[in-house]
RNA sequence: GUGGCUUUAGCUCAGUUGGUUAGAGCGUCAGAUUGUGGAUCUGAAGGUCGCGGGUUCGAGCCCCGUAAGCCACCCCA
């Protein structure tokens, strides 16, 4: 009999969400919305599925190799996305006319990548992106980085650490030490400098860019700069002297740093790190990552930057834009080893229970109440013992159990039950709303 | 895609040099005389020892394969 069973059982890289990291997910998606909405960014949404050739326009072989393709049954080459960026891309080249510009939008979904598993890397995964698209203008690389600071200080984060570098000075750089040529592979291992050191960068580029050892050290030399941001451009300045890229690109995060500073974001949680250089290679202008300082080792979990030309693959349009794309479940994975998923299995902080199954019809109807003063609350389906139901309100992390018996009906009143301290107390039902709402407003 | 480590009940683990019906704690469910939980006590359910092959009289324990998890490379959220 039970030898015809199916195994219950997902694949490699994909997961179920059980209640309390559910719950802890769309708090993350619900923050970051109302975030993004905050600056005026707007929501979009794309298929799941594309057609192959749009997904692989742009060629990272590392990327192709992640995809998840296959032939539809319509006989088509198809994919699903491995990012939202490059949706957008097509999205915005085929409804440029629609959308105007500049073009602010929010997108969060569900991506795919066939790459090899660790934790807080999956093969399913969710990303919150934001985008500004259609503008240069230095105002949107600035307020990307404001958002970025907002959406961690609303999640609830005191102790991360923003790094921003600009692509710009890094390509002055190279052009300056005859480097230019081979701009991909030396970021790559400059990227590396905070896990390989700095000999590993040095052989690395040796190896791969074909870097002199003296060429090497003179970009380290770069990547090396330390102290505040303003001291460290500073000492670029003079280097990039010359370079036109590199010269803009040092007044833009001049720029950028004198905002943040006017704006009152907190110096320690923005910094300029010349050593970032992300491996993505359409980033041309601003970049940023996100570090939690509790738990560096999960990786960044909200990174981005700015690009020339979103949309070149699908428009001869010129798409400038800028944005970041946050790690929604990497960022769970760090909350999940920090212990700061809560254990609660509901949304509801109230519990009625269905003490009198003749009374059921009141049960309800105080669940509606609650409901319309935007207090969820769960009505017991059964008529259990009094000590069952509290028991699960408790184990599901309830704050609060509502008791009425026929004593209580005949006075009009209800019994509040705070479950963490046990305290009970008698309220006449008119009072009931206040005096949970500033229960629940003291916690 | 490459390499290393791991895999025994829902979870964390024990299982002696391979030897009869595989254990514990926690959790779950049910009770401890019918209006109050998180403590304690009692009891129950729950495992083809990841899966498949092999060696052996006999394998959770040895060998091979395979899958998943973790770590590193790669890359990245």
């Amino acid at each position: 009999m039970s030898s015809g069973l199916i195994k219950p059982q997902t694949l490699k890289g994909f997961r179920d969400y059980l209640p309390p990291l559910a719950l802890a997910r769309e708090h993350i998606l619900e923050v970051a919305r109302q975030v993004y909405r905050s600056y005026g960014f707007t929501p979009i949404d794309t298929p799941a599925l594309e057609y192959a050739e749009i997904l692989l326009g742009k060629g990272g072989t590392e990327s192709d190799k992640q995809l998840f393709r296959f032939t539809d049954q319509g006989d088509r080459d198809v994919a699903m996305r491995f990012d939202l960026t490059v949706p957008f891309a097509r999205f915005a080249a085929q409804h440029f006319n629609e959308i105007g510009t500049p073009f602010k939008r929010y997108h969060q979904g569900t991506v795919w990548r066939g790459e090899n598993t660790q934790r807080g890397r999956y093969r399913e995964f969710m990303q919150s992106d934001f985008d500004t698209i259609g503008t240069d203008s230095n105002a949107s690389d600035i307020e990307t980085l404001l958002v970025i600071h907002d959406l961690f200080g609303a999640l609830g984060f005191d102790r991360f650490s923003i790094r921003v570098n600009n692509r710009m000075v890094l390509n002055g750089l190279l052009e300056k030490l005859g480097l230019a040529e081979r701009t991909a592979q030396v970021l790559r291992a400059l990227d590396k400098l905070h896990k390989i050191g700095r000999d590993g960068v040095i052989a690395e580029m040796g190896e791969q860019a074909g870097a002199s050892p003296e060429q090497a050290a003179r970009v380290l030399e770069f990547a090396a700069l330390t102290g505040s941001p303003h001291e460290i451009l500073d000492h670029l300045q003079p280097l990039l002297a010359g370079s036109a890229v590199g010269e803009e690109g040092i007044a833009r995060l001049r720029e950028l740093f004198n905002a943040v500073a006017t704006a009152g974001i907190a110096t320690d949680r923005v910094g300029l790190d010349v050593s970032i250089a992300r491996g993505l290679d359409y980033y041309t202008g601003t970049i940023y990552e996100t570090f939690l300082t509790d738990d560096p080792t999960i990786g960044s979990v909200c990174s981005g930057g700015r690009y020339d030309n979103l949309a070149g693959l699908f428009t001869s349009q010129k798409l400038p834009g800028v944005g970041a794309s946050l790690g929604v479940d990497r960022l769970l994975a760090a909350l999940e080893k920090l212990g700061q998923i809560s254990a609660a299995s509901t949304p509801a902080p109230v519990l009625v229970v269905l003490f009198d199954e003749s009374c059921l019809g009141q049960y309800l109807r105080i669940g509606r109440v609650l409901r319309a003063a935007g207090i969820n609350t769960e009505v017991f389906p059964d008529s259990k013992k009094v000590g069952k139901q509290l028991q699960y309100a408790d184990r599901q992390g309830f704050q609060f159990a509502l008791i009425a018996g026929s004593d209580e009906f005949q006075s009009g009143t209800w019994k509040i039950k705070d479950l963490k301290s046990g305290e009970q107390l008698s309220v006449a039902e008119a009072d009931l709303v206040s005096t949970i709402r500033s229960k629940l407003n003291s916690k």
